[in-house]
DNA sequence: GAAAAAGTATGACTTATGTCAGTATTTTTT
DNA sequence: AAAAAATACTGACATAAGTCATACTTTTTC
């Protein structure tokens, strides 16, 4: 069941999620030094990487698959505070702030992950100041973006969230087909309420209204937008 | 009316807010850099220090005063992101994430405010590697701290956000006085539901709420908090 | 210091959205 | 393949909270 398997595989100068990743301008022999310490970790669905309140003790680098880093409410519900994906760095503003982690992250579609421990990603930054202003350019650019979560939380209605979520899935996930995008990724009704931040009986009522509106269709889990520009204008106020 | 008082005025060396700030641990040479550069002006409250959209062109040190962080929703309504206070950096994100500003500043109690260029802060920062690491600290705490804010946007009622505002409020700015804190700080109706993510009328009967059960006084603009341990069983789910 | 403007307060009303309860469907387990 | 569990769906209902209208109060302007 539990198929870890511990291994440095692929070295990091080989790895194809590499030029998507903040690795992408490391010079080679600074990528030596994170190769040759990294682990590369097969995970699950289901699996946790961490967990809120916890110390990390490294940072880890997605190689393939979807992990949700999210928020547990203390009405036990959860806010997903974005999903990441191929070339996605997870836990460095934990291991940047010197905090315990804020957030945790579950695998939600089967993933191979490194993890790269904290002396050798630290070392690197600090002897690397490119590569030092390039993470912390990603770390103010992510607070930009939860910025802009925030205000749309409390500014916008569901609708208005779930149709804009729908469309930012079809952006990081679609797949072409028949002039449609379905967003090929398997995401429970309540892990989407846990996205729009809202709770699992709207969204569900939400997307038969957008199904009847034609704005989507469903096709087992998996939803196919066939309305971008309607969803857009449900996603904005005035539009 | 506009009274910018440009000069450089007290020099960083001798600043009192300076401890309080990311410019407390830097070497005199290195402070003095700075201390060349900068501008201080005195900004009255309304005016605005910077405009979301805009490209930053340096950072902000607030000397004194009190400066609120907001984005205005496409509803029109203003989300305050923050309130930032002596020592407290502003623009700084959007500079090292090399973006326009995500965000507006505005004074909303009269303030000094040193202006230093992005060149001499951003040449600090690469050759101090301590003071890098402490603002990437910070950028990496505020990040942690939006993402609480967004699971208690998405998860909380209005009253419960109202109350916790109200208790971060008193932390803040609280002054005591007969046993109560008083929150020292003339902030209009509007803008304490900006803070809270809602509408004007919402706050304003929930104050009269919190008055009537003895949770709060409201002396004219200025709320005196009476129970901080009733609002902080308010403020929770389960307490 | 009167007039205008801005801000605060309350009431009436509407509605979006959460909750609860029950059924149907799909997935997992044995 | 049957049983159990998890997930998806639908309906009924309650209510938190937004909007609009109006009156009152404070602040600003001239």
């Amino acid at each position: 069941m539990n198929t870890h398997s511990h291994s440095h595989n692929t070295p990091c100068e080989l790895c194809a999620s590499r030029k998507q990743s903040l690795f992408s301008d490391l010079p080679e022999t600074q990528l030596c030094t994170i190769s040759d310490h990294k682990n590369l970790i097969s995970h699950r669905k289901g699996q946790i990487l961490y967990y809120e309140g916890t110390k990390p003790l490294g940072i880890f680098c997605i190689n393939s698959g979807v992990v949700k880093i999210y928020k547990t409410a203390s009405n036990g519900k959860e806010q997903i505070i974005h999903l990441a994906q191929k070339g996605d760095f997870l836990g460095y503003a934990a291991l940047l702030g010197e905090e315990n982690y804020t957030n945790s992250a579950m695998i939600i579609e089967d993933a191979k992950i490194c993890f790269v421990p904290r002396e050798p990603f630290l070392n690197t930054l600090l002897k690397n100041t490119e590569f030092f202003k390039r993470v912390t350019k990603q770390l103010s650019h992510e607070l930009g973006v939860m910025e802009d979560k925030l205000t749309d939380a409390t500014q916008k209605s569901i609708r208005e969230r779930l149709a804009f979520v729908l469309l930012q899935l079809a952006n990081s996930y679609g797949v072409e087909g028949g002039g449609n995008q379905k967003i090929d990724l398997v995401l429970s009704r309540e892990e989407i309420a846990g996205i729009v931040g809202t709770a699992t009986e709207s969204v569900i009522r939400l997307l038969s209204e957008f199904k009847k509106d034609d704005l989507i269709d469903l096709d087992g889990k998996k939803i196919i937008v066939k309305d971008k520009r309607g969803l857009a204008r449900l996603s904005d106020f005035y539009a």
